[in-house]
DNA sequence: ATCGCCCGTATTCCATACAATCTTCCCTGA
DNA sequence: TCAGGGAAGATTGTATGGAATACGGGCGAT
């Protein structure tokens, strides 16, 4: 009974069973409004009900899941509108902390060049890699972040910007607007690296739109039957 | 619709236990740092140490509380810098709720006058009950930050203003400050009313950055020693 | 035929028992 | 006197059983 598998970061039943059905549900393998059943996820995860408890109630927190009493736990699902409010906000937050970290001399100017450097070199391949890119990508945000120096910030931007659909713009562009996206990239370094601000707020303000405009065409193209709602979208 | 519940699980002993404990750390009853134990919680609110757990999980979640592995959960207590880390946020996130709220015809101007009126008589007679100013100002900003229609927007920062030194302005301002911030409340609902976002925005700003500087001058009367850090202050 | 009610089933919710882990403090020895 | 070790106590972490609750199907009445 002993024989149980060593965890890289800790012994913590919990969080095996939360970064667990978190992956799942960030890869979509667990689709959204699919119920979470304790009993199942605990033989599955060889684990008890316990942990599996309370990994749901931090996914239910995150927003990843929602609570119905005495029901169960199920995937959240995520409208056009939902995504149009996620925007609206990153496009204020992290504007707002790229303006911070171009006030801020210990950022780190080097590294973020660097990435904007390995996301220009695999963007212009045959066939990019969308998933090194996307992993590049974040870094480069968080760095940015991070460099305002306000830790809420950051946080609050990674409980918005975790959703699935909104990480992966990448793959939704065509090659003129991954061109520009990576140009935004550079100009964001250079920014920076001037100490401007209103400079470096203004160009990661343009990133976002651009991509919240590829998010919209995507939504559209994919939509059912209803229209897309939500107030002030990029260009409508 | 993916409206997140904030508080209400549906559960009874959870709810019990959240809703108590909550209450005695913004209320101040639990100070920083203190440590809540699972057993005394339990027996105290006549509940099994289960429902505490799941209480306390979702205060982590929260941000009142903070998690030591296998030492306990104890009460969050805030320094000078995160509480300029909040009102900078604040500052952000609230004006742009007030400016999306001004192009909102929905926006119910007569209810946000009437509590602004109220607020003006109470803070004009000569000993000011702050606790029901407290109480109407927060429904003040609530009413606007609902009226911009961006749930996530109003969810972070309610996350964001809970932490108890931020809610209570009042009580630091003096005369002149705490007339100057009725007025503000009015000048508010006259931008909304004539549906100008840029002219309620700044008043927002205003209004909060006014908050800051009280907020900072009564920090930096009541330190005990290291100087008061953070970035972006309103009056240095 | 449809509506309402009862009851069986499935699942969560809470309580409790057990295991793992950290802290404290006494004891020992140089 | 003081450092080190180790056992006892306290507390969290995990497992599991029983109570409460919601859903679904069958049956009978109107």
């Amino acid at each position: 009974m002993s024989t149980r598998e060593e965890t890289p970061t800790g012994n913590l039943s919990t969080d095996v069973a939360y970064q667990s059905i978190r992956a799942k549900i960030l890869s979509g393998e667990l689709g959204g409004g699919e119920w979470l059943r304790e009993s199942d996820l605990a033989s599955q995860l060889g684990v008890s009900r316990t942990p599996v408890r309370e990994a749901l109630g931090r996914l239910v927190a995150d927003g990843l899941a929602r609570h119905e009493p005495n029901r169960g736990v199920r995937v959240e699902e995520w409208t056009p509108k939902d995504l149009n409010e996620i925007y609206d906000l990153r496009v204020l937050l992290e504007s707002h902390g790229t303006a911070l970290a171009a006030l801020n001399p210990a950022t780190d100017v080097i590294w973020l060049e660097q990435l904007a450097s390995e996301m220009s070199l695999i963007s212009e391949q045959r066939h990019p890699d969308f998933g090194r890119l996307t992993e590049l990508n974040n870094s480069f945000h968080s760095t940015l972040i991070e460099s305002s120096g306000n830790e809420r910030l950051k946080a609050v931007v990674e409980s918005i910007v975790q959703v699935p659909l909104v990480r992966q713009t990448f793959a939704r562009y065509n090659q003129a607007e991954l061109a520009l996206s990576m140009g935004h990239h550079h100009e964001m370094v250079r920014a920076v690296e001037a100490g401007d601000p209103q400079w470096a707020e203004a160009v990661m303000r343009a990133h976002l739109r651009a991509g919240w405009s590829a998010m919209q065409r995507f939504l559209i193209a994919s939509r059912p039957k209803g229209r897309a709602e939500g107030r002030g979208g990029p260009a409508t």
